[in-house]
DNA sequence: CACAACTGCTTCTATAGAGAACTATAGTTA
DNA sequence: TAACTATAGTTCTCTATAGAAGCAGTTGTG
């Protein structure tokens, strides 16, 4: 019978969380995978179903795991490379419309710029891959973005063509470097737009754009990649519910 | 010994979280005060302290109350009236200022406009109190506010000197007219700035604005107070989590 | 008077077990 | 073939109980 690993003075239900949630993080368990049964679990590492339950429900409180209802549990997909375009909204969408799409401006190994860097805990100046891109929805360009990623952890990426890329990154990430992104950390101001991002947004310079600053962290929360995006202002809402 | 109410096909410990719900949003509990013990609970509804427990844990989950291990359960005071004001970064937070300040710029009854008609779900052209008002922050414009209140609910207000509001509004809808926000939805947007907005907060017409409406709902769902407020961009930031 | 010990209350952790509700599959029947 | 039934496995609900851990006020002691 495995024994619960860490600090002996947790409680029995934050340690077996702690070993799931390790588990997922060094990639033992994938998005989508099911998790044993809340029986099993208790059997297995000999505690009372109570407990087992109470380490699961915490997982499924933070998002890592999902529960179903006489079906199992399961990792958690995280789903939210649509949360950002989720907040902007766009006309049409009845339409027929080419849908979300993606273009790849440019890729290409440069050296970190000290925001960047600080966000991925890296040292400026070290070599990283940049990428920068548009995101179009039905034709009309709503995002530009700027996103930087570690060289050692993304290498496979500058091998693959930019035009495979698709509409979303993150599957990419996973499909081609192994790298699962279970988290973010999102940054939001307003500003004005410079020449380049209004030429690309096709609206007028120093025309209010949102900007949005994402750091992107993986189960074990390693940051993984930095990303910053200018949309237009007037296509975007953000709902929120305070306390 | 009372009966729980409600729907007999639920789960006790859900028509449990309803009945403590329901007294709170009718002003038998009050923020701040106490609420009986789980043990007190479990023996008051013929429950056992489990099942208490678990419509405490619900309650607790959704933010309205807050346990205190060793010394009870309390409702809990929404603090979110600073929610806002948190997300301007505020130059020299060290000096020696004034601190947040409030200046209500006008107040009378006016006919509702449909977009906060919508939110109060009443007609529009109905009578309502309108408000408007400037906070600063060291003396300096932070945000423009608008607001609509129901003239049945907030009719004391109209009585009140504007001098003696005060820099928060919730603590005085809650003294002066008995009604307590629970909970609000906020929508954020940005866009230039108008010319009357752009003066009081000092900047150039046609600048990025931060423009936040909120609509306030008292413990029943009810809403309570729109609000529609401009905010200098450079100044604003919001962190959120995502997955 | 100051400090320690005690007491009663609270929430927190954990155990053990039972039956309900739900899902999916395999098998049976019309 | 189509519809129904049985069954196994899962999560969900609920009970009952016990002790640990933390808080606050009281009591006892030096």
């Amino acid at each position: 019978m495995p024994q619960l690993k860490g600090d002996e003075r947790l409680p029995r239900y934050q340690r077996l969380a702690d070993v799931l949630r390790q588990e997922i993080s060094q990639g033992a368990r994938s998005p989508g995978d099911r998790v044993p049964s809340e029986n099993e679990l208790s059997e297995r590492y000999g505690l009372a179903p109570g407990t087992a339950r109470q380490a699961v429900a915490q997982l499924v409180a933070e998002g890592v795991l999902e529960r179903f209802h006489g079906k199992g549990t399961y990792v958690r997909k995280p789903s939210f490379d649509h949360a950002l375009l989720r907040f902007f909204r766009f006309r049409g969408l009845n339409r027929e419309g080419s849908g979300p799409q993606s273009r790849i401006l440019g890729r290409e190994v440069a050296l970190l710029p000290q925001t960047a860097a600080n966000g991925l805990q890296l040292e400026a100046g070290t070599p990283a891959i940049h990428m920068s891109r548009l995101r179009l929805f039905d034709d009309n360009p709503v995002l530009v973005e700027e996103i930087w990623l570690p060289l050692a952890l993304f290498r496979p990426l500058l091998e693959l063509p930019v035009e495979d890329f698709g509409p979303l990154l993150y599957p990419l990430y996973e499909d081609c470097c192994d790298q699962v992104i279970a988290y973010a950390d999102e940054e939001l101001t307003a500003g004005p737009a410079d020449r380049t991002t209004a030429e690309l947004l096709g609206i007028a310079a120093g025309a209010p754009v949102i900007v949005i600053k994402r750091l992107s962290h993986g189960f074990d929360d390693t940051a993984l990649e930095w990303r910053r995006s200018w949309g237009r202002a007037d296509q975007f809402h953000y709902r929120t519910r305070i306390r």
